[in-house]
RNA sequence: GGCGGCGUAGCUCAGUCGGUUAGAGCAUGCGGCUCAUAUCCGCAGUGUCCGGGGUUCAAGUCCCUGCGCCGCCA
């Protein structure tokens, strides 16, 4: 194994006090779609996520379950280990930082750093919020209260252990001052830059027992346990042996970490200066992505309910699902989810030019080559333009890989799929099927067009291995033991006579039904009234005693009622009903109201309806039988 | 409050060192094709490049300023 071909990546070990949402499995796929690349171009590959389990909020959580935090670490721990195989994410290991090896190792390092000199013991006081774990500075607060809790803080005083991370401020600057890359996008290199400007304080790094034992201990004063943070970040080097496995000394140094840009600090700033004074060397990347937006009002909301992102892979597909994530998200930058968009994705993208490219494809080897794959003849001018294409999208992937930008990476894949339409369409297949001459024409751009899929199923196999699959069975390369890069690398791979079968439809266009603009959500309320306003209105039950059509009016219907007295009224209602209907009805009716002349007729009262579901009128009425002339109220 | 970023078509965004007529995808309209999942291909638009001022032969791009949004720090 060529020492350069190694891949090593991570994701954060998920804190167990939430179940999983659409961030972890962001960060997470975006994990399995790099392994499966670098797996497929040669690499020797190891991809690690856990869950970090640790900590004051822990205990907290699983005390407020009656559970022991061992059992409540247990079960949510399950949930994040249970969802990866659901989302087809391949991870070579799952670190728990309760794991007795990662306890070791944790100990093993703070001993390290304790006896080179870099731990103190240093007594300070302040304002603490057990919500945040944590101690604030006097302007840190907002009201005299934590400004994430808006709880009060109390006053503690206490004795810990310091790291003294400021001894490698310089160190730190200077290391990424010269690698442009250790930190990306360049926006988060930038922010780290500027905290760094200010000078650093020493980070505390235990916590005494007395306030929590949920924690690994310090192994050289039994009273104290470690901080979280400082417990979580060695996962990254327990998870592949650190100090003694062969494995870290195979990929520490091709370390690539994938975070969310809300734990920016702990790993650009504690951790490299904390790999430092352990003697390690620093991890190669920290990439840092960003939020994605869960706007609700843009969800499809069905009885009600939000639809969470993570159901939508089970409405949608897997498939598709990881597609959108991909393709939606500049890495590094914020998005928005929403049901919306991904349809439109799954429509465009997905069914109206891979799916269909792929069947219009096999449909036509079937019906001309009898489901074999022909045999080229020599090539065209106008074949150049699809090989070339390949060639490019080719060299586009592995670059935009490289760089994380993994939106363009499925750009330059798509701009192929373009291409194979193009070509389609300039062949014109159809045409030369017609004509025998032409028989040696057809076989070459059949031969060119399934080659193409092949290609493709390769390109989007680290994003969409199942659709990646279902493509290679079509073309009749079911026995493809591995997606292999170099398997693309020069047009002509697949062998004339493969046999070539019909599918289902690899994505199905799905409709969606746009809610319509929410009009719950334009609720104005008039202004206010008195309880003695109200009482100014006289609302009665009214029996229909008569009904008919106001003469040459369209809408107007005449009622007699009896609301106690009789009298008449006139109402809008004819459009949406006959006068027949309403007899004998019970309706509500404003019976105080200031007299006025419709159409000639004198109306004594305003009976009360509203906007159906369907268009058209509603009647208010009464689910039980009601007594003419009685008070509504 | 300090530092930084952003504001471009109906929507999402690209736009290199200042250089000709400001681009792409989606959506829309028209046309073509019939192998295909009503798909595909072609053509067509539409812009106060946030407002104002400045530098320049030339500004979406550089400078100043105002407004709005966001991030980091305090």
């Amino acid at each position: 194994m060529n020492a350069q071909k190694v891949f090593y990546v991570t994701t954060p070990i998920y804190y167990v006090n939430a179940s999983p949402h659409i961030g972890h499995a962001y960060t997470t796929i975006v994990g399995d779609v790099m392994s499966r690349f670098y797996r497929m171009s040669g690499y020797d590959v190891f991809f690690m996520t856990g869950t970090d389990e640790h900590g004051d909020k822990i205990a907290e959580a699983a005390r407020k379950n009656n559970e022991t935090p061992k059992s409540f670490t247990d079960r949510i721990s399950a949930q994040f280990r249970n969802l990866w195989p659901q989302l087809a994410v391949t991870n070579d290991y799952f670190i728990r930082t309760t794991d007795e090896n990662h306890v070791r190792t944790v100990q093993y390092i703070l001993q390290k750093v304790y006896d080179s000199g870099d731990i103190y013991f240093g007594e300070y006081g302040g304002h603490y919020c057990v919500g945040c774990e944590r101690f604030y500075t006097e302007t840190e607060l907002v009201d005299g209260k934590c400004p994430d809790h808006q709880t009060e803080p109390e006053f503690r005083k206490e004795s810990n252990y310091f790291f003294k991370m400021s001894k490698y401020q310089q160190w730190l600057i200077g290391y990424i001052h010269d690698n442009p890359d250790f930190i990306r996008p360049e926006r988060y290199r930038n922010e780290v830059l500027a905290f760094l400007q200010q000078p650093l304080e020493d980070l505390c790094i235990s916590r005494p027992k007395t306030r929590l034992t949920w924690g690994i201990e310090i192994p050289w004063n039994k009273e104290y346990v470690t901080y979280v943070w400082f417990d979580a970040l060695i996962n990254y080097v327990t998870g592949i042996g650190y100090p003694d496995g062969k494995d870290f000394g195979k990929y520490w140094a091709a370390s690539e970490h994938l975070i969310a840009k809300d734990i920016v600090k702990p790993h650009g700033i504690y951790w490299p200066t904390m790999l430092k004074s352990a003697g390690i060397g620093p991890y190669k990347n920290l990439n840092v992505h960003g939020y994605w937006n869960v706007d609700a009002s843009k969800m499809s909301k069905s009885l009600g309910n939000v639809v969470r992102p993570l159901d939508l892979k089970d409405k949608y597909g897997l498939d598709a699902f990881r597609y959108f994530l991909l393709r939606d998200m500049v890495f590094g930058l914020d998005s928005s989810f929403s049901e919306e968009a991904l349809v439109q994705r799954i429509n465009s993208d997905l069914a109206n030019d891979l799916g269909n490219l792929v069947s219009r494809v096999v449909a036509m080897d079937v019906k001309y080559f009898k489901g074999k794959v022909p045999a080229p003849k020599a090539a065209d001018e106008a074949d150049r333009k699809i090989t070339e294409a390949a060639a490019k999208t080719l060299g586009e992937v592995e670059q935009f890989f490289r760089e994380l930008t993994f939106h363009k990476v499925l750009i330059s894949i798509w701009e192929f799929i373009n291409v194979a339409n193009k070509y389609i369409v300039e062949n014109e297949p159809w045409t030369l099927a017609k004509d025998p001459a032409k028989s040696g024409r057809l076989e070459t751009v059949i031969y060119n067009l399934m080659e193409s899929l092949r290609l493709t199923a390769y390109f989007v196999y680290p994003f969409m291995p199942d659709t990646a699959r279902k493509i290679l069975d079509q073309i009749g390369l079911a026995d493809v033991k591995e997606f292999r890069f170099d398997d693309i690398r020069s047009w002509g791979g697949i062998k004339p006579g493969a046999a070539v079968t019909r599918g289902e439809a690899l994505f199905p266009r799905v409709e969606y039904k746009k809610e319509e603009e929410a009009p719950s959500k334009k609720f104005e309320m008039l202004p206010e009234i008195a309880w003695d306003d109200f009482g100014k209105i006289d609302l009665r039950v009214a029996k229909v005693m008569e009904a008919e059509a106001v003469p040459k009016s369209a809408k107007l219907m005449k009622l007699k009622i009896d609301c106690g007295e009789v009298r008449t009224i006139v109402a809008g209602i004819l459009q949406d009903y006959k006068p027949e209907e309403m007899v004998g009805r019970s309706i509500v009716v404003v019976v105080n109201l200031k007299p006025t002349k419709l159409m000639g007729v004198e109306s004594r009262g305003m009976l009360l309806a509203t906007d159906a579901e369907k268009g058209g009128l509603a009647l208010v009425g009464f689910d039980k039988e009601p007594v003419p002339g009685g008070k509504v109220r």
